[in-house]
DNA sequence: TTAATTATACTCAAATTGAGTATAATGGAG
DNA sequence: CTCCATTATACTCAATTTGAGTATAATTAA
């Protein structure tokens, strides 16, 4: 590569997610239509670091968990990037527990991006039908490509083929490059039918939501990161109406119960809920994980169906 | 974020990674000693079509597969960039097939880096034990810190736990902390035991490759992305040789077979090898799944030692 | 022709997973 | 106080997947 100099512009975008109440949430600003960024400050030792100040000054709340997601940096992404020199975006995703916002930040739920990621509401008699714009959508999109219709299939669980919850990502961008979200309308692109319901937001905010949601439902299958959005102790629903909140499916209790007994990773507080019903022993995670968090595997039961 | 305008200069560093028989290659500058890099420039429109033009230009070979790995800023990452402003660095790793070097390139089998990452001689009567600048190192540092203990016992598969192939990064790292590596003493931490053995390589370049390894280790699982790394046509050994030669682990020659088998991935050629032995099948991937490589999943069987 | 070598086809037991039933312990309605 | 709705927890069982190994087939080289 030829020597060069340049002047870039480096932000770092977060995406923070919490969950309360069944509901995961992230954090956004100007009512919902975008992610909280901002300039990388020559004060920070390292972009992790430049991520946590600044989301604990702006939240008043600690962050738990971060994981750098993706770097972008297409010339195009903005006008005025354009015009003044290159601009890089980092984005991370952060896992905290939800806070009263400040100011014109507020926590939305994500599933208001993406209505056809909630599957929770599937039963066995009822299997969850995709809204006709993107049935239709994808079907004039397709066409009689071959590729095309494979990856539909895949994507969206046609054709037999099963229902993946961590292809959220792969799903948003099939729906963008039919034409069928809000964003490519505005950035030019040919519609194939009628938009999907589902919010926008600014630039490609929602592109880079659906990765960290792909990224998380991806994660807690495999490393212990859900009890950074649960409280200090927790019953087993607790944690499994958490893990369906995250991967937008149920799963079968009894055998989640199983696999979270078998992994070690819980002990009891001895304390039990009260309420309707049997009262449910109170479990706390580990200390010995929360020091292992990146290291220890977790596994997590799904319902076939 | 407070606004503030600062110089910031980005770099695309590369590991490329093709394997020959049977021995996993990284591409490296300056004999071995570090990756190729090279500053962004304006007139590429998007990182990885940056990436992609420079690799293709300097190698005269098609760049298979590409994913990016990690972007760095630390301020104190070299002397010059605290001087002349902050540096980004924005790692990619690259699959690709060997082709003859030019000038100061030249292809390194990995496990040079990382001697004790390659398990392929182990057998049942004789499992590999870790060198004694490890084991004693470790040991040393660790002392009675329980969290420690811990992270060895997990990182390096000890007291009863499993090792697990996908912690390359995490075992670089511990070593890096305990001042086992040449890194580590290069950067003035002090020493537990003697060095470990295993080529040092410039800056940081051994840790971004340790996140190579461990992210391509990971992804073979359930990505189908070795094809990039095969002849257009292979055998199934051939197949398991070249994943063998990843994961730094032998597999069960029948159990492989019959998960690729009945993943439905490859099909056959009709063609068959000589040479001594029976003549094996010679499969190519589908071509249906070159292009649903970012969907599809794949499986692979390991053997339990 | 035989031995060495590699491929391929089966078998079998152990472990894991998906799904469901039975029983226990609460609070609230009557 | 009793019954009922509700939630928790403990088991059971079949299907599938996985780990490991054996038997047989088709080559080349000696």
């Amino acid at each position: 590569m030829a020597e060069s100099a340049q002047t870039i512009h480096a932000e770092l975008i977060a995406v923070l997610v919490a969950v309360t109440r069944g509901v995961p949430r992230v954090l956004t600003l100007a009512d919902g239509s975008a992610l909280p960024e901002g300039p990388l400050e020559p004060t920070h030792r390292s972009l992790q670091a430049g991520l946590r100040a600044w989301v604990e000054r702006q939240t008043h709340h600690p962050l738990g968990y971060v994981e750098q997601l993706y770097t972008f940096a297409d010339q195009a992404r903005s006008a005025e990037a354009r015009s003044e020199g290159r601009s890089i975006s980092i984005s991370y995703l952060g896992l905290t527990r939800e806070a009263a916002p400040q100011g014109a930040i507020s926590w939305q739920d994500w599933y208001r991006y993406f209505p056809w990621e909630d599957r929770r509401s599937e039963t066995k008699r009822e299997p969850t039908l995709l809204e006709a714009p993107i049935r239709d959508g994808l079907a004039r999109w397709q066409g009689r490509d071959a590729t095309r219709r494979m990856r539909v299939a895949n994507a969206f669980g046609l054709d037999g083929v099963a229902w993946n919850e961590e292809l959220v990502l792969a799903r948003y961008q099939l729906l963008y490059e039919a034409g069928l979200v809000h964003e490519a309308a505005r950035d030019g692109r040919a519609a194939h039918g009628a938009l999907v319901s589902g919010t926008p937001m600014a630039a490609d905010h929602r592109r880079i939501l659906a990765t960290a949601i792909s990224r998380l439902r991806a994660k807690i299958k495999y490393r212990p990161v859900v009890f950074e959005l649960l409280a200090e102790s927790f019953s087993l629903l607790d944690l499994q109406r958490c893990v369906e909140a995250l991967a937008g499916q149920r799963m079968h209790k009894s055998n989640f119960r199983r696999v979270m007994e078998a992994q070690n990773l819980l002990e009891e507080t001895g304390k039990f809920t009260s309420g309707p019903g049997r009262p449910a022993k109170l479990f706390r995670f580990r200390e010995a994980i929360r020091a292992e968090r990146d290291i220890t595997d977790t596994r997590l039961p799904m319902v076939r169906t």
